[in-house]
DNA sequence: TAGGCGATGCTCT
DNA sequence: GAGCATCGCCTAG
């Protein structure tokens, strides 16, 4: 499967509009399994000033890749169990980042399901622990650049987004209801309690 | 179908 | 020692 890599300049740097911006955008991950791959459907920014973002309090050793520069990977482990994967925004020094929610699935299925253990194709990427499962993203992956050549980056959309639906985003307490929630209206692969739809 | 809850390992207070 | 940008299993209805 064929995807036209993304280049520098054509996604913003601001983190809502880059939040917006990358929907239908394609993650691709590349190793020793072949190719996975999946357009991204659902997403949450988490932008400066923000108190529930990772970088409100300050640069950490775990957030550093935040405070790099944008397009590059944060992935972190939450509740001891599930990675959770973000790309960076903002220029650097500036600590932000977008957390991609869902992918619908394109390449590497079979891969996935293995991974996942879970055999329906649009509850693979479903949810951020699940989708950093499915595609084997985990914090090795922390800080590297999607924009270059290398084993993680991103793809232009092989069509535009449809309807993007904004709603308040998904399990957080603080600055909880903020609509910083992306996502295609049209798939069925997006994450949330009752896919949280109005 | 919807809601409750335990698992599990950090990080930060 | 608490809390967390989650998930999947269990139960009730």
């Amino acid at each position: 499967m064929h995807f036209d890599a993304a280049r520098e300049g054509e996604l913003p740097v601001e983190t809502v509009a880059l939040a917006r911006a990358l929907v239908g955008y394609i993650l691709v991950h590349d190793g020793p399994w072949g190719r996975l791959a999946g357009r991204i459907v659902e997403t949450e920014a988490y932008p400066p000033g923000d108190p529930a973002s990772h970088a409100y309090r300050g640069r950490r050793p775990r957030n550093a890749a935040m405070f790099g520069e944008p397009f590059h990977a944060y992935v972190y482990r939450i509740y001891g169990v599930h990675d959770c994967f973000n790309i960076t925004s903002e220029p650097a020094e500036v600590g932000a980042a977008v957390l991609i929610r869902a992918l619908e699935p394109l390449a590497g299925l079979e891969v996935m399901r293995e991974r996942v253990g879970i055999a329906a194709e649009q509850d693979l990427c479903r949810g951020p622990g699940r989708l950093a499962r499915a595609l084997g993203l985990d914090r090795t992956l922390d800080g590297g650049a999607l924009l270059l050549p290398g084993p993680l980056w991103l793809a232009r959309p092989a069509r535009p987004a449809s309807e993007i639906g904004v709603t308040p985003r998904i399990g957080i307490t603080r600055a909880a209801e903020r609509p910083l929630r992306f996502y295609e209206r049209s798939t069925r692969s997006v994450s949330g309690p009752r896919r949280l739809s109005p």
